[in-house]
DNA sequence: GAAGATTGATCCTTCAATCTTT
DNA sequence: AAAGATTGAAGGATCAATCTTC
């Protein structure tokens, strides 16, 4: 992270291990070019981001293929203010439609058109493609098993509050 | 990633696993939060992104505390383009100056100043203990071992030009 | 002409402020 | 007043084009 070059402060820390030093480099480096190669070969081959990608796919697995937007911030892990952006770009191009709730009108619904799952049925199949090139291929069952509880565990640390998984990714049609 | 729902194209494709697609999930969960958490304490604490601190702890483990803007781009896992608009901005600051290489002119070589190297110095040891505390506290010593390996393998599988690790991280003044 | 690096335009994200409904 | 969501301004990233030196 730093180096032993940066000691000497008044707070008393615990620099990284070797080990950890290592781990935490490579991380950073994943964390860094993963989302772009993600990013660039979606825009490339659909004209979309990752993170619309996302969006249009937390929506398609949606009951009705609708989804408060509150809902779509926490499926798409993202802020409020994000979603809405990117949700209204989405629907300038006629991808995604927003109305009130009838019942409660503070929800907002996002709704994906046929338009919009057309977008990413046409997407879909070059992105898992992608994903499994990047990353399913390059590591074993094991692997992907250990993966996972690390993911899990970094989540648990980064939102200690949220149940976890998250209720929605679990419901389906 | 985009569910069944989007099953049908002309493209054969093989979709992800149901244990794949759970690791997969996380593993996004991490791209989008973990950056987003490291930059709002490095930015609230110090002042800087995270991107930036790289940039300058990178610099200042360099021999000389200089580096060629291009081994800075590798070491920091970003484009040429990026890092001259983030360098630009931290030469602004007086952090950071820029000289041509005096036997070859075509390449800059970064320094970190004095004022640069105070600033990383005084964010380093919250950055240190913020990482652990999200990271390194959350996983076994299996686990960053299983971390680094998996890392690497996607590294591997993002840059496959690339010598790995990258020569300039193991070089030491 | 290729390597190394930079620039400017455009797009996207973030932050704080705001608006509406409950 | 709090919940849900949106907005606009400001800052950062990306892409293609460009500049300079070899």
């Amino acid at each position: 992270v730093a180096g032993k070059e940066v000691v000497d402060s008044a707070v008393p820390v615990r620099w990284l291990e070797a080990d950890e030093e290592r781990a935490w480099i490579a991380l950073t480096g994943v964390l860094l070019r993963l989302p772009a190669a993600l990013d660039a070969d979606l825009r490339e081959h659909s004209g979309i981001t990752h993170f619309e990608y996302l969006v249009l796919s937390a929506t398609s697995e949606a009951p009705g293929r609708t989804l408060p937007m509150g809902e779509l911030a926490a499926l798409s892990y993202a802020s409020p203010s994000r979603v809405s952006h990117v949700v209204a770009r989405l629907e300038a191009r006629g991808w995604i439609t927003r109305s009130p709730e009838p019942g409660n009108r503070r929800i907002v619904n996002a709704r994906l058109t046929p338009q919009g799952f057309e977008v990413l049925r046409a997407a879909a199949p070059r992105h898992v493609a992608t994903v499994r090139h990047l990353v399913f291929d390059a590591v074993s069952g094991e692997q992907t098993a250990a993966l996972t509880d690390i993911a899990h565990a970094l989540l648990r640390r980064l939102d200690p509050e949220a149940e976890w998984p998250p209720r929605s990714t679990r419901v389906r049609p």
